[in-house]
DNA sequence: CTAAACTGTATCAAAAGAGGTTACAAAAAG
DNA sequence: CTTTTTGTAACCTCTTTTGATACAGTTTAG
């Protein structure tokens, strides 16, 4: 259970955003369709707020909404709102620095692991939330 | 300190072999240079033989070498070579099937992720060991 | 043939992270 | 004021990764 799956989770919970328009949706329901806890649910949504792409209302009929339109909304801006690690962890411990290969080693990896997240977010820039709908429509 | 980092270390380990041309290298020098322990090495070196990247012999004046030249390692390799997941999980639990949202969700996930897995091997397979090794050296 | 030096694994413990749950303060609506 | 709902904190549990010990099996040297 410890594989971050919040990413996953963010494309379902926009997709239902942009599918209720500018009715709010409630925590409670979204959960029902993830099918998890609505503090989960919450807890995404408030990472999902800071990055600008939804908006919510507390209160009664309170609820969140999509911050803008679908086609508006790329799925790097959905990664990159969320506190996912990189793709694959550095060393846990520091290499022995005495010897010339640990000693370089941290910085290569730091470089490729940057490269490797830029390459990705590019892939991630070329879809929409939009492009997101139409296949779950079609299916 | 539950973040894979098994593609750093391997990168590590193989680079070490690679300075080490045809001399066979125990798992304890390597565990040293990694700062970790020597059976950790080992498991790496285990799938890293499975996939014929490296070759260990048991015995006294046993180690491990390169299975072939560092310019014919490609990252990729390393990578497919590990028992790392993919870059995000899918959902914990099935989503709800009733929501026409939940129910499409898991297969267009799933092509999204083979989508994602694939632009990151392109990436890596256009580096080889031997391009590490050269920014090592250089640095 | 025996001792020493390795690898290959099994097994267990420790640490960290993710997700689930409960609880409750704060806000908005009626 | 009561109800409804978000926002968060706190805590527990499960899973995964890493670290560590132990030991069987293999090879070399003497």
């Amino acid at each position: 259970m410890a594989a971050n799956s919040q990413f996953a989770i963010a494309i379902h919970v926009l997709t239902i955003l942009a599918k209720s328009g500018d009715e709010r949706v409630k925590s409670d329901y979204i959960a029902g369709s993830v099918n998890t806890n609505p503090v989960v649910i919450r807890r995404l949504l408030s990472n999902l707020q800071d990055a600008n792409l939804v908006v919510s209302q507390v209160g009664a009929t309170g609820g969140t909404s999509l911050a803008k339109h679908p086609k508006d909304i790329r799925l790097s801006e959905v990664y990159n709102a969320l506190p996912c690690g990189e793709i694959f962890a550095l060393h846990s411990k520091e290499p022995d620095q005495n010897c010339p290969v640990g000693r370089n080693m941290a910085a290569f990896l730091c470089s490729l692991q940057k490269e490797i997240d830029k390459t990705m977010e590019e892939k991630l820039n070329q879809y929409t939330l939009r492009d997101v709908i139409e296949k779950i429509d079609e299916a």
